[in-house]
DNA sequence: GAGCACTGC
């Protein structure tokens, strides 16, 4: 395919940008041919990223196959508790983006490596755009290193400008350039609606009837944008399917969606009778995550859920937005993998070409705390003028600087402090919970510390059925104490190891066993960081007051207190909050001081896992943060700021 | 009485 034409390019140009429709087998062929070409002699290797674990450790399988090697020998692959990589013998090493940016912290120049892919760089992932900044940088100071940008259409041209040193007219003297590679797919055809749809959901489940009673055979696959909507639309069209059922081809309807159970998702790929059509109800996981074979019709409701951080409020959270032109192609181009198909986009050709072009990096719509902390310790001082492929604005950034200083991880001159801010940047979370643990030897709660941490890391750790909520509910209470939600975490953990681990145990008090599992699978990464840094493992030995104080040292920024309106409000900006009903809090009696781990905005903003605390923690602990001393007078500036807003 | 798409160290 396009071999000689890329290696060509590759000697000539120190940046390629790639421009080819996923799937088209880039993938898998590219590494082989820079292997082929020599780019892994002499002890280089050759370095290709993916967005995700498991895009991965499935192409980095799927080589070592084609070439019948043993993965982890010369094809490897490296993401977050898993290395199977050799030394000395691996040449094509796969690995996540953010995987890359840690092995900047070992390797800043990246000497090991000849050439480096950023595949699927046109989902602009947080970690491939720190990439990119990184990689531009180093290419500055090592005019050997080859980058190869694997990307759709749309930001071919940017990255090309973005890479480019060429500071001249003449374009001979670029060093960044495009190629374009066809893909393999087949013809979609794109129909839109000829006036605008009042209600996507119904429209959704008209076409879905009309496609059956209409089309040839040929499975669907319909976009909506959440695990809600997916349900409404199965039980509609469950019911549609079986009405139908005697006359004709038959009709089996299947959600998708990331909150589905393993086996419950694994059903989508079963293949269905001859006389059976299989319809995909999926939000976004079915865009890029994974791919669905034998679809022949594509359903796109024109909106998708996006991650939304506010830089005013310091608030993350989902939001519910049209999809982007990029993001249709996307969903239409499922339609074509077998042969060729139809698109029904639910919405008019005027209001496609009214959407924009490729949807906002999610460098610019997320809190950036961590991403500043590991950019410093890549020895990134200014991160303000960091050059970034799209810059996120101001706000954003000084939000997220703001959130270190206070934490104490950079000084008064944004460096980095030593010790804390060096090791913060070392653990795999989020900055408060860095700090809860790193200061958690001072509280003699190590221990405590890294068990709260590792179990924050995993939802839904109660399991509540539809179909028993009260006995999982009751269930739960047993766990439950008046502190709050992360004590009742550290109970259900420790309850978790006095009874062996048992998955039965877990069933038989509503827990999830798997999720658990994983705690425990970051636990011991915790503590090996622990170790690492010389803390001992150390329990408070039942003294709760320790741990809560110790929770308070990380969370201080997210504290609330009880107002006379009913609900909580920020001790900082003043912002309304209201306790998450799977809070313990939720049905015991009003505490008026809390802290609490997220904020989670679905309508209103409520508080996700909550812990009573007592106010005076408040400014002993962060007496920086609150400048007020004084109970008294944090009460008073609430009051003032309440006199300035009209409710 | 809520329910958030997805991903990563």
């Amino acid at each position: 395919m396009y071999r000689n034409h890329i290696l060509y390019l590759l000697e000539k140009y120190q940046t390629l940008v790639l421009v080819g429709e996923t799937g088209s087998g880039k993938s898998t062929q590219i590494p082989q041919y820079l292997l082929e070409a020599g780019w892994g002699n002499k002890g280089f290797v050759i370095g290709i990223t993916q967005p995700r674990r498991v895009a991965a450790v499935t192409v980095a399988q799927r080589i070592a196959e084609e070439r019948g090697s043993i993965l982890g020998q010369e094809i490897g692959y490296a993401i977050r508790f898993e290395n199977f990589t050799n030394a000395e013998s691996t040449r094509i090493k796969f690995m996540t983006d953010g995987y890359l940016v840690q092995e900047l912290m070992r390797d800043p120049l990246l000497l090991k490596y000849s050439v480096i892919v950023l595949d699927e760089a046109h989902e602009r992932s947080l970690y491939t755009d720190i990439s990119m900044g990184l990689l531009k940088k180093i290419q500055r100071k090592r005019a050997d290193l080859r980058i190869v940008i694997a990307s759709a259409t749309l930001d071919a041209e940017k990255f090309q400008q973005f890479f480019n040193q060429n500071e001249t007219d003449d374009s001979s003297l670029d060093t960044a350039t495009i190629l374009s590679v066809e893909g393999r797919s087949y013809p979609v055809d794109i129909m839109y609606t000829s006036s605008p749809v009042p209600n996507y959901l119904d429209a959704t489940v008209n076409a879905v009837q009309k496609i059956h009673e209409t089309l040839p055979a040929g499975d669907v696959l319909a976009f909506l944008t959440g695990q809600d909507e997916v349900e409404k639309a199965l039980r509609r069209l469950i019911d549609y399917a079986r009405d139908q059922s005697g006359s004709g081809m038959k009709l089996m309807v299947l959600p998708m969606y990331s909150n589905l159970p393993a086996q419950d998702q694994m059903k989508v790929f079963q293949r269905m009778g001859k006389n059976t059509r299989k319809v995909v109800l999926a939000t976004n996981i079915a865009e890029t995550s994974i791919t669905i074979n034998g679809i022949c019709y594509v359903i796109d409701c024109g909106f998708h859920k996006l991650r939304a951080f506010s830089a005013d409020s310091g608030i993350d959270g989902v939001v519910v937005a049209p999809v982007s032109q990029a993001s249709a192609t996307q969903r239409a181009g499922r339609a074509g993998r077998l042969r060729s198909g139809k698109a029904f986009r639910l919405y008019t050709e005027t209001e496609y070409n009214k959407l924009p072009q490729a949807s906002v990096p999610e460098m610019q719509r997320s809190d950036l705390g961590t991403a500043i902390l590991q950019l410093k310790c890549l020895g990134i001082d200014n991160v303000l003028r960091f050059n970034f492929p799209s810059a996120p604005s101001a706000k954003t950034m000084i939000r997220g600087l703001d959130l270190l200083y206070a934490l104490g991880a950079i000084d008064d001159f944004g460096k980095l402090t030593e010790p804390l801010g060096i090791r913060m940047a070392d653990f795999p979370l989020e900055p408060k919970l860095a700090r809860m643990i790193l200061v958690s030897g001072q509280y003699g709660c190590t221990d405590e510390a890294i068990t709260i941490a590792a179990m924050l890391q995993v939802k839904n750790i109660f399991h509540s059925p539809p179909n028993r909520k009260l006995a999982a509910n009751k269930a739960k209470r047993k766990f439950a104490v008046k502190e709050g939600d992360h004590i009742t975490l550290l109970n259900v953990y420790d309850a978790f190891i006095s009874n062996n681990k048992s998955s039965r145990w877990c069933q038989e008090h509503y827990l999830n066993y798997k999720g658990l599992m994983r705690s425990l699978t970051i636990r011991e990464q915790l503590e090996r960081l622990l170790k690492k840094f010389k803390l001992p493992l150390k329990s408070s030995e039942g003294d709760v007051d320790s741990i809560l104080r110790c929770i308070v040292e990380g969370f201080y920024g997210n504290a609330a207190r009880y107002h006379p309106s009913g609900c909580y409000r920020t001790i900082r900006d003043n912002n309304e909050l209201h306790i998450h009903p799977t809070s313990v809090l939720y049905s015991t009696k009003v505490q008026p001081w809390v802290v609490f781990h997220e904020i989670l905005r679905s309508g209103k903003d409520y508080m996700r896992d909550m812990t009573v605390i007592d106010p005076k923690w408040l400014y002993e602990l962060a007496p920086h943060y609150y400048q007020y001393g004084t109970e008294r007078e944090i009460a008073a500036k609430r009051l003032k700021v309440d006199h300035s807003e009209p409710t």
